[in-house]
DNA sequence: CCAAAAGTGTTGCTACTACACCCATGC
DNA sequence: GCATGGGTGTAGTAGCAACACTTTTGG
């Protein structure tokens, strides 16, 4: 009864099926910290908290558009870094009804979605923090203050920022945060917030240089008060994805 | 209207919904390969075809009770290794209806569940090749016929293989598919058969060592035609899940 | 004693870290 | 020229791979 085969018996009607939704972890760094984007909810349940972005999956519709739809629902991000983080599927996590929902985490650089932010304020870019063990990350704006998160979704942003630190050193993740043309002090901060630790320059300087994903394009930073650094581009090369 | 607010005017009954299954993806190694426990199917569509055993979700059970449930079906298996692997949601994977599948993996070592695939013929432990760029992976009995395989099983499959691999040494998964006691060459010989490729003695003996989550229980294998060989027990240890 | 496998000593390589230093630019 | 950050040289260290070697057991 509980096997594969038992799916050809079923009558899809006959049992209340849950309702699946895609909730989206939009990711950036700012002021040397990781960020995610919230929305503050108007309604209740968990009102007034704040919450990911997200939709019920279409029945037409794929995961992956689900999740493309949240993310161009906030600007023109077509061409953001996306990729499925986790399913949320504890009985009890929405106190409306069931609801199983599939998280997304997206990367961009923080001034990509600058606008976005601006036109809806209730919207906004949250920094996060997130202790060794902990279970769930938590949400502040950038002077400090506390952001409650409602349902799961401090649990959802815990699993992305592990996710994120995970892929950190062999992934080229870090490259999706940054512009197209970048310093290597920018791309060395990017790896701090991540990590919440300082590194040393010259070590990071030179595994960067050695993994052979970076090309110097000749260019020089611009307007900087100071001897400027040179400007690198990401290669994505052998078998990235 | 794309965001999560979305969620609180949505009628749960106004739109089709698509059906949540879960797929247990339950893995062992078998004879220097990776293998998985495969069900052929009696009923169109895929008849004939192999695929994951599986069963939807209920309205009050979590993702996790369901593929511990599913696990449970086959035998008494209750304390497996058991994760979220990742959850498939093309459109058109299924040809009957939408289903959308969240995956999930688990670990056992042959001899722990030989008794409940004898007491099934539809049950078999098919062993599984994955190449490097591969969409899919195929399935094969042991004497090298080929399995095909139905729906999309074969890219959960290659999915699963290549999160053992990539977990394979930092992790401790390795020792899922181990008895409690066992000798360092079984454990280089799991190593072998998940990652395809012939290993050094005396550098797996050490690296294994020096990691400090192995524990020698003075005891000897027995049965040794030659020098027996001691056996190790695995300590878990500092934060590992 | 011999075959076969368990287990060890030694070497060398590679990746990475740390520290010190030199270089280039704007004011 | 001088402050500031960009960029480089030179070790030293840890982890690991390869090879040769010794040890232990059953017959």
């Amino acid at each position: 009864m509980d096997e594969r085969a038992f799916l050809d018996d079923y009558d899809p009607t006959a049992f209340k099926r849950p309702s699946l939704a895609v909730d989206l972890v939009l990711m950036s760094v700012i002021a040397g910290a990781p960020a995610a984007v919230l929305r503050r909810r108007d309604v209740h349940p968990f009102r007034d908290s704040w919450t990911l972005p997200g939709a019920f999956v279409g029945i037409d519709e794929s995961l992956d558009a689900a999740a493309r739809r949240v993310l161009g629902g906030k600007a023109h991000l077509d061409d953001a870094y996306l990729e499925q983080l986790y399913t949320f599927g504890v009985v009890d996590r929405d106190p409306r009804t069931r609801i199983i929902s599939v998280a997304y985490f997206s990367l961009l650089p923080a001034d990509r979605f600058a606008a976005a932010l601006a036109g809806d304020p209730a919207l906004t870019l949250a920094r996060l923090t997130l202790g060794e063990g902990d279970e769930a990350a938590t949400a502040h704006t950038g002077n400090g203050a506390a952001l409650p998160l409602g349902f799961d979704h401090g649990a959802i942003l815990a699993t992305a920022l592990r996710r994120l630190r995970g892929k950190l050193d062999y992934s080229g993740i870090a490259f999706a945060l940054l512009p197209e043309r970048f310093t290597l002090r920018a791309l060395q901060e990017v790896h701090e917030a991540i990590l919440g630790t300082p590194l040393n320059k010259p070590a990071f300087r030179r595994r960067m240089l050695d993994r052979g994903c970076l090309a110097a394009t000749g260019e020089r930073e611009a307007g900087a008060s100071f001897r400027p650094a040179e400007l690198y581009r990401h290669l994505p090369e052998q078998g990235e994805v």
